[in-house]
DNA sequence: TATTGTTATACTCTATAACTATA
DNA sequence: TATAGTTATAGAGTATAACAATA
């Protein structure tokens, strides 16, 4: 099993211990990175996860809908897309109505293949929150949750 | 002001929602966009806010000590001194007992622009956490602390 | 003229491995 | 031979802008 990249040491300054945004963003890289090994085995990358967890949803999707429900650039989600429809997990069928759009639906291997990573989902996210008591786990997922969905009066329309 | 990269909508899978890996990976990302949007005026990006941080702790560092604190690869930090020291914010000097290591020490110019981003790294953590109460910030930068000096039973050496 | 999807390009962060110089 | 730092290279994720087809 691989090591993995260096871990920051127990010496951090207050300052950064104290700062959310720091640890938000170490702690979105580690779990980015380990959910990515643990799927890399499916054929999968992260952010096909998502594209994949959000078509088991719904039957189908225009790709517009799609970029926008995952907050994803178009112009990414083609390239993700032509990799799914290529493993065979997706396809992509021109709208009668509108020919501009592609409606996008996952394909019975595709379903296959989202049960088998929602499983190493669970299994990684055990063992990011393995230090936290359940508790703790529920009120973190609600605190992160609240944020994630934060229209902000900050410097980005984020 | 910039509008940012898109932002996912509310329609996501509970699936998704309910993942804090996943959730941490997004709030990650956009504190790191945030905050590099905030201080790329001093000429800094973010993982120079890290090394400069520590370096105002303590009074000089050699780089492996410098890596080791933050969890990054040392080939990287090699670039990352060579730009600060380009902007004079940072000096190199070689360890007179073992001359294979380099001290590095803050200028008194870096000391001044640590302090400048110090208060652009507070205005990103105010708009962050903007739609939580001050209790609730306080618990979630509790337990994000906890998670990140966790030494973990997961699958990599993280 | 606006919208959907596509293509091309570039930038940042990160990781890996080979190399140099000291020890 | 091992360690500190350097260099080169590569890969993933993301953003921007120009473009084609269709509306």
């Amino acid at each position: 099993m691989d090591e993995g990249p260096p871990e920051p040491g127990t010496k951090l300054p207050a300052e950064l211990v104290e700062n959310a945004g720091y640890l938000l963003s170490r702690l979105g890289l580690r779990a980015r990175r380990r959910f990515g090994e643990a799927i890399a085995g499916l054929g999968l990358r992260p952010p096909h996860f998502g594209l994949l967890a959000v078509l088991a949803d719904r039957d189908a999707l225009a790709q517009s809908e799609l970029a926008e429900a995952l907050g994803i650039d178009p112009g990414r989600l083609v390239g993700l897309l032509d990799e799914l429809e290529q493993s065979g997990l997706v396809v992509r069928a021109p709208d009668a109505e509108d020919r501009r759009r592609h409606a996008v639906k996952l394909t019975r291997a595709g379903r296959d293949r989202v049960r088998v990573a929602r499983r190493r989902a669970a299994a990684v996210e055990a063992g990011l929150l393995a230090g936290l008591a359940p508790a703790e786990r529920d009120e973190l997922r609600r605190l992160l949750l609240r944020l994630a969905v934060q229209r902000e009066s900050g410097a980005d329309g984020q």
